[in-house]
DNA sequence: CTCACTTGATTGAACGTTCAATTAACCCTT
DNA sequence: AAGGGTTAATTGAACGTTCAATCAAGTGAG
């Protein structure tokens, strides 16, 4: 069976995310994640993965799958701004919630800018899908002229940054957290300026 | 005098700042930054600068009094929304055609992890700052009824964001910016929706 | 001569990775 | 069930390299 089975493995992945998490990438030993995983030698790593920089990839890629869980994303095309708009907003600020979500916020920052192929598939399941599934949704939207004379590809990288800032002040930099209002209040307020500016 | 005089403390900064943005902060080798200077030892550096760690900090001191060039920040206080906004907004996105702007940006988000403290100035002399100067100017149209029932800091966070995105896809993580508008087209939208969206 | 500055050589620690050797788990035959 | 044989998992020690930091020996201007 399984559980056993591949235990170790799961185990090491999961210690290299927090250590990866914590310290950066190029920072995290493998000693600090062998210990964290409670392996008594470095050594056993190299038995499941062939090195450092193949751990990385394989902590990214184990837990992408489980990030791009964005359910009946297609029904959002049916949707009116007034639905839609809010609940994009709470799938992205909900994410704040769940325990891996600022250990992988932190690892993909610390690498976007110099791994940026290894880190990419974290993005293309979180944020670039909901990115490009509003885009699509403002696109249908002016296509039906339910809203007209918006650009979809600005209107959707606006939202979404806006609340990227927020998560980013939260989890990232708390300087930039600092003084901002609760998620429920951050996103009645961001929603409610989208609304009314794309009813002109 | 000082021409002369601080040449090679300053060609040293030059040089830490284009390796550190390169390669970021641990990857970047004190040997790399001493030949990029045409140094013929790195052991200078260490004649200027007593540790790596300190060329960081002075790296980011240096340069952060010049980013913080915001003139006549208070005059902003007088003007409509109509005005300020797209000031703000180009305020902030044309600092990307400022040389130096994606290396720093480069070195802020490299570090902002693990070293906040580090970076920290250089993000009080840059978006923050823009980022208090907007929730200030907030702060005051509502008090003067100029807008009403809205928050300062939700709102000037998500115009922020909004911009910030912007950047971060043309200079940190160009998945991101695949698809963007220019950047005159874009801030035209943003402005567009923020300016109907405060007007409820 | 002196002092600010510059250099090549050296040191010592940290780290990724390898490896030979040991132990645990499993399977097959009798 | 038992025992022999094969594979999987695990370990500690060691190697080779990288790199920040130090050092002692210069240089050249005043």
């Amino acid at each position: 069976m399984d559980p056993e089975e591949s235990n170790r493995k799961a185990e090491i992945l999961d210690a290299a995310l927090e250590v990866f998490a914590e310290v950066g990438y190029r920072k995290a030993t493998i000693k600090a994640i062998a210990s964290r995983a409670g392996l008594k030698s470095p050594a056993l790593i190299y038995w499941y993965f062939p090195n450092k920089e193949a751990l990385l990839k394989a902590t990214i890629g184990a837990i992408a799958p489980a990030v791009a869980q964005v359910e009946n994303a297609g029904m959002i095309f049916e949707l009116p701004l007034e639905v839609a708009l809010p609940m994009i907003g709470k799938l992205f600020l909900s994410a704040l919630d769940m325990p891996k979500t600022p250990q992988l916020i932190r690892v993909f920052f610390g690498e976007a800018i110099h791994n940026p192929e290894v880190v990419r598939p974290l993005a293309e399941s979180g944020p670039l899908l909901v990115l490009n599934l509003l885009v699509e949704y403002f696109r249908r939207q002016v296509e039906h002229n339910h809203i007209s004379g918006h650009n979809p590809a600005a209107l959707a990288r606006a939202y979404i940054g806006g609340l990227l800032v927020y998560m980013m002040g939260k989890v990232l930099f708390p300087p930039l957290g600092e003084g901002a209002p609760p998620p429920d209040e951050y996103l009645n307020e961001v929603v409610g300026v989208f609304l009314r500016g794309l009813k002109g």
